[in-house]
DNA sequence: CCACGGCCTGATTC
DNA sequence: AGAATCAGGCCGT
């Protein structure tokens, strides 16, 4: 158990749009909690709070994650993205300058992409709510214990954590048969067979493709992990609902196997296919046309 | 390369 | 009420 009953405070300054609630609430990330506008959550490993103020964010953390804070929190929510330029491109479609309107600030997120795999691994075949109760009972069940102030959270566990739990283990974590593929990817990240921040540095196909090598990982699961870890904005997870938005929406109606619907997302969206993807799939999802 | 059934679980629907 | 159905798919045949 690590505390620290000293704890750091900063404002971080922002000048780019961010919706905290909506960016951590949109099914990107299933670990962040919220008491009274105050989330708490890791980033780069190290706990935190956040509150948004006028102009930016106020953020707590250790003392020990102190000096770099500033700059994981940018890091963190991609403040390096232009959203509005982003916008601007993306809004030559009537229905994307809406859904842009009504989601404004609406990021993508630069996460761990360790645990990140592991949440989409147990995403399939799933819902939110429950994927985020499957992140909570593996580290509640199987992490460190991190005090901060009066707020305490579990950190993700290690992949050698994971992987000495085993199957069994994570069955009664009710992850059902994805504790299969959960316990396998562990065994391979903890004995050095992948290393999934490494992946930053490969081309999207090159990553994708070792993605995909892991068990219980596809194209789907992979193009998640690509675009909301390892820096992939031409990656588009194409779910169901996604699926949907781009064959009624634009495609007549005509139904297309996953890399061809890809590749037709790049050709229509170029470069922010990811953020395209991220926008329709909130407005398929809330039902709109 | 594509089609299909099976798979854990929990909430919702019928 | 108890049985189907569905939920941000993947794997094996």
């Amino acid at each position: 158990m690590s505390t620290s009953s000293i704890t750091h405070r900063v404002e971080v300054p922002i000048d780019q749009p961010l919706d905290l609630p909506l960016t951590l609430e949109s099914g990107q990330a299933f670990r962040w909690h919220e008491v009274d506008g105050v989330w708490s959550g890791f980033i780069a490993g190290g706990l935190v709070t956040l509150e948004r103020l006028d102009g930016g964010l106020a953020v707590e953390c250790s003392t020990d994650a102190a000096p770099g804070i500033s700059d994981a929190v940018h890091r963190y929510f991609r403040m390096d993205d232009d959203l509005p330029a982003i916008y601007e491109h993306l809004s030559k479609d009537e229905r994307l300058t809406d859904v842009i309107q009504q989601h404004w600030g609406l990021r993508i997120l630069r996460q761990d992409p360790w645990e990140c795999l592991i949440a989409f691994i147990c995403s399939q075949n799933s819902n939110i709510p429950r994927i985020a109760q499957m992140q909570e009972s593996l580290a509640n069940e199987l992490g460190e214990t991190v005090t901060m102030g009066d707020i305490k959270r579990m950190a993700f566990p290690t992949p050698d954590v994971l992987a000495s739990a085993g199957e069994d283990v994570l069955r009664k974590l009710a992850l059902g048969y994805r504790a299969k593929y959960v316990a396998k990817t562990a065994e391979i990240v903890a004995s050095g067979g992948l290393t999934p921040h490494a992946l930053r540095d490969k081309s999207y196909e090159d990553a994708k493709a070792e993605l995909m090598a892991l068990p219980g990982v596809g194209a789907k699961v992979a193009d998640c992990v690509l675009l909301f870890a390892l820096d992939k904005l031409e990656a588009v997870p194409i779910d169901r609902w996604v699926r949907r938005a781009f064959e009624e929406w634009y495609l007549d109606g005509e139904e297309l196997p996953y890399n061809e619907l890809l590749a037709w997302a790049h050709k229509t969206f170029g470069a922010n296919a990811g953020y395209a993807q991220q926008y329709l799939f909130f407005r398929r999802r809330q039902g709109q046309g």
